[in-house]
DNA sequence: AATGAATGAGATTTCATTCAT
DNA sequence: TATGAATGAAATCTCATTCAT
């Protein structure tokens, strides 16, 4: 299955290339920013700027891309919780996954540039609108199972795990790190019935 | 008793200027974060850039500014707070300030720059560090009148109320204006006792 | 009298480096057409390319007053020929301003550029019928005073006087040269009666 | 006759190549002007640049190539007019030949480009003398035949033709097509004895 | 002291040309 | 051989900061 769909297919190294800008500019929004030079994502992907050009046109497409291909892995990981054992483990893994780092990170730095954007912008409302669906979905069948408690939606649990990641600048670093670990734990288990 | 402190106290109208500049700027930092240019700072507090940058020396310590007050203002009310008839009511009264749409949506804005720029400066961290003491003080008043939950501490609540104005871009704009003000007061109804 | 009108009036130094950079501009579009570096326009008008970006928001907006502004001057100098001894003295003057090689070259190297940005806009195309306005009035002027040959129009003149500056890539550089001033002379020659 | 003369002859599907480029080329330039991205003349010709880049090493050598071409198209139906009924005929044939949209536009296009690069060509020099040189025989054989005016050279006549291509930006588009039919017929019809 | 013009460094973007597939 | 991906130099444009009026 392909990841990106549309467009005629890219050549084998071409495909490497976009993967490796998506990822390398997801890490760089998180560390600085939606603003990051292009030059310096270029460069965190091994490709000349021209490269980056190619794929994505502009700034904003390429930002673009990363907040979807973002939403795609979580709609993908949603998909993949079929096979868990319990609604609630689906649940759990869910929660992990979006306090996970790498993910928590890029959603926090993208949050005001999706406020201003998703609007406009009907693919990604279709995905974000997804996202939320399967999560909610997948929050559902917890409550169904009985394992969880049914005073809360997907998207409060969303809002919540946002606790997760976002840092608080009244706290000094290690502060919130500790506290992101502590709260992630708080919410797992303030979740069960 | 001085707000701004420092420097040769200001003529009137210098004054007038350099708070329509920190006001003007904490609006469009809240609107369109950090980076807004200095030019629409300067236009919006109505003034050109050149007194902008006669009052400060440039776009940080501009920030800092801006952030230095908000903080001052929070110190400032929980001052106010001696006088309140109780110590909870003092706590709903802060709770409410810090989910103030004009407050919340700044300190969003401004959480990564702080975040960046709080450690590197003894005035900030000083300011912070006051702040979440008095805050954590009218917690600790309310929770000896056994008026609130005392499983919570002030830097817990702080964190909470930041999910009054976060926005999730996986809703739309006005379901999370509405989630903010039924976040509010679950916060205030989940901390009595 | 205003030559450029609009916006609230430069201050006198910019208003000249606003008339430098027009003037630098038609050069360097007369001499290397209008796709040349905007660097080097401003550096030919004396001021940096922050300057230029000032006043011209952007290179279409510089081009389309470098035509406007040459529009202006032919309008101006047609208006100026109220006072000419003769109709017929006016059609000569005019004939002229536009074989002068300053203009003819200059509205050679823009005619590309204006048949494709004319009709989508709308000051521009109004200063276009105003200059071929004046110039048929003048043609007409001339011609009622018998001293001009009446089986010709103002548009069918300024299409004659386009032959004069236009070279032809099929000769060496100084027979058109040669060639252009011969054809200036045949053409008022060729219009008495 | 080989059209294209040098190089070991090229396969016959890289020489289809050659010719759609240069067709492309042409068009592309006519529309677009000399300076239009050599990827879009690779696509209007239906190759990639790679293709393009391998049969002409860099632009300056594919704008020439299309310059070229058009003198040896010229000079080649110039050479054809040896069975026209009469001298006058060939002219005829050659004036509307130059007017014709494709070339007249071309050409015009082409005209700075060549005004600044004909000099330093040995082989363009040729051309051009050459085209100019068979034009200016037809026009004598018709004045010879007491056909045709005689106080009018062949480049007079060359430059009266570019009358008919050049678009005045000071007229509405469809204005200037109406005259450029008409000014070829009053050409022809004047340069009759 | 206030203004807004000027500056130029740096960011974005384009495109001629090269090169791997 | 044909393709189109990759490259980076050069162009466009933005904006923090300085400085003349």
């Amino acid at each position: 299955m392909e990841t990106t769909a549309r467009a005629p297919r890219l050549r084998a190294d071409a495909q490497r290339n976009r993967e490796r800008i998506i990822a390398g500019a997801g890490e760089l929004i998180s560390e600085r920013g939606p603003d990051v030079p292009m030059e310096d994502i270029a460069q965190r992907a091994g490709v000349g700027v021209g490269t980056l050009y190619r794929r994505f046109p502009d700034r904003h497409s390429l930002i673009r891309e990363v907040a979807a291909e973002m939403f795609r892995r979580g709609i993908a990981l949603a998909e993949a919780q079929f096979d868990a054992p319990t609604g609630w483990d689906a649940v759990v893994r869910l929660v992990r996954f979006c306090g996970e780092p790498g993910l928590g990170e890029l959603s926090a730095a993208l949050r005001p540039w999706l406020a201003e954007h998703r609007d406009g912008d009907a693919e990604l409302r279709g995905l974000t609108m997804d996202w939320l669906d399967r999560f909610e979905r997948a929050v559902r069948d917890a409550q169904d199972e009985g394992a969880m408690r049914t005073d809360i939606t997907g998207s409060d649990l969303l809002r919540l795990i946002s606790l997760t990641t976002c840092r608080m600048p009244e706290l000094p670093a290690d502060a919130n790190r500790a506290a992101s670990a502590r709260y992630l734990e708080i919410i797992i288990d303030g979740l069960r019935t």
